[in-house]
DNA sequence: TTAAATTTCCAGAAAATTCTGGAAATTGAA
DNA sequence: TTCAATTTCCAGAATTTTCTGGAAATTTAA
């Protein structure tokens, strides 16, 4: 199985961009490989193509469903394992919010919540308790707002990223109208 | 300079997720002492209190500066520069987005871009680049959307973030009284 | 149950990165 | 201009991550 010039840049440029994306060239690759092939391979389809050993593309494929951005399949008669990424974006989008705010959000805001219950001992602990308080305001505003926006449809998602700026004015109005918000006690 | 076994912890826990976030444990620590100390430190006050080495507390700030999220700052009769980071978490936050975005989404968009101008040669091209293209609608309509919010003023977008999910009310709202879409050509 | 196909595990090799101390360059006060 | 303070640069050491081939375990068809 051999790449064209035009997907093998695609599955190259995924290789480099891996790391600044929290995961390794091979992992980058496979994915790439795995959402422009357009049907699911298997490990044997993997290496081949992209040159790696065959446990290496083991354990890149695990991270990859570790992540949930590839799903087992089976192909009748076949009984090895095949996997492909979700068919719409719009979902790849919803995994990726959500693990990478479950890796790189959620254990920040576990100590931030720890921390701010402890009594300070001093005045620099009473200025990094402050600080921590806002940052944790800052999160728990973000975070909220995404559980919100993710029970929207995808269509109501669209539909207000393409109102963009405008949603100031919808805003004013909704403002006049009253309608409470989401969590009025909530950060300034 | 010593930290209490609050900072500690909090200077700690960034050491550690350093890593997630796409910078080394030094960094993490660096800007984490320098956020939660509510007053401006100098190499020589953070090699101290990190036990780093005086280059390594170098590299780490030259970092941090790349990233927009340090600034440097004098002390009056102090020739040594001193880092502070943005006093507003919000700032913060709109730094570090747009940073992310700039290292981790543009170089892809630049590729996809380039790579759907070209002719497809086969079949499989033809896939790959209607998955290309998915994929290119996607991050276009939500930095576009990204772009008009950072247009919004703080208060503005706190206020829609309290509105969660009643935003969608507000929404149907606005379609009955016919406000436009920013992009009415823009993705499905 | 057997045996072939396939996946998972693992230890060491290879590669990449992080970190250090010291040397060189730069800065700024006198 | 001089010189002490400070920052930047750099080569090698230490550490961490990634990758490989082979062995062990698992799965499934017969």
């Amino acid at each position: 199985m051999n790449l064209t010039p035009l997907a093998e840049r695609f599955v190259l440029h995924f290789g480099e961009m891996g790391s600044r994306w929290g995961v390794n060239r091979t992992v980058g690759q496979i994915y790439a490989l795995l959402y422009i092939s357009g049907r699911p391979l298997c490990a044997d389809d993997i290496g081949e193509t992209l040159a790696f050993s065959r446990s290496n593309v083991g354990i890149g494929i695990k991270e990859l469903q570790a992540w949930r951005l590839v799903k087992l399949v089976h192909l009748p008669g076949d009984r090895r394992d095949y996997f492909e990424p979700p068919k719409d974006v719009w979902d790849i989008f919803r995994v990726l919010m959500e693990e990478r705010r479950r890796r790189e959000i959620e254990p920040t805001l576990s100590m931030l919540r720890e921390a701010l219950l402890e009594k300070p001992e001093s005045e620099a602990d009473r200025i990094a308790q402050g600080r921590m308080r806002e940052m944790h305001e800052l999160i728990e505003l973000t975070t909220g707002w995404l559980d919100d926006v993710q029970r929207l449809s995808p269509e109501t998602v669209i539909k207000l990223m393409q109102l963009g700026a405008k949603v100031q004015k919808v805003l004013e109005l909704a403002d006049k109208l009253k309608f409470g918000s989401r969590d009025s006690e909530g950060a300034a």
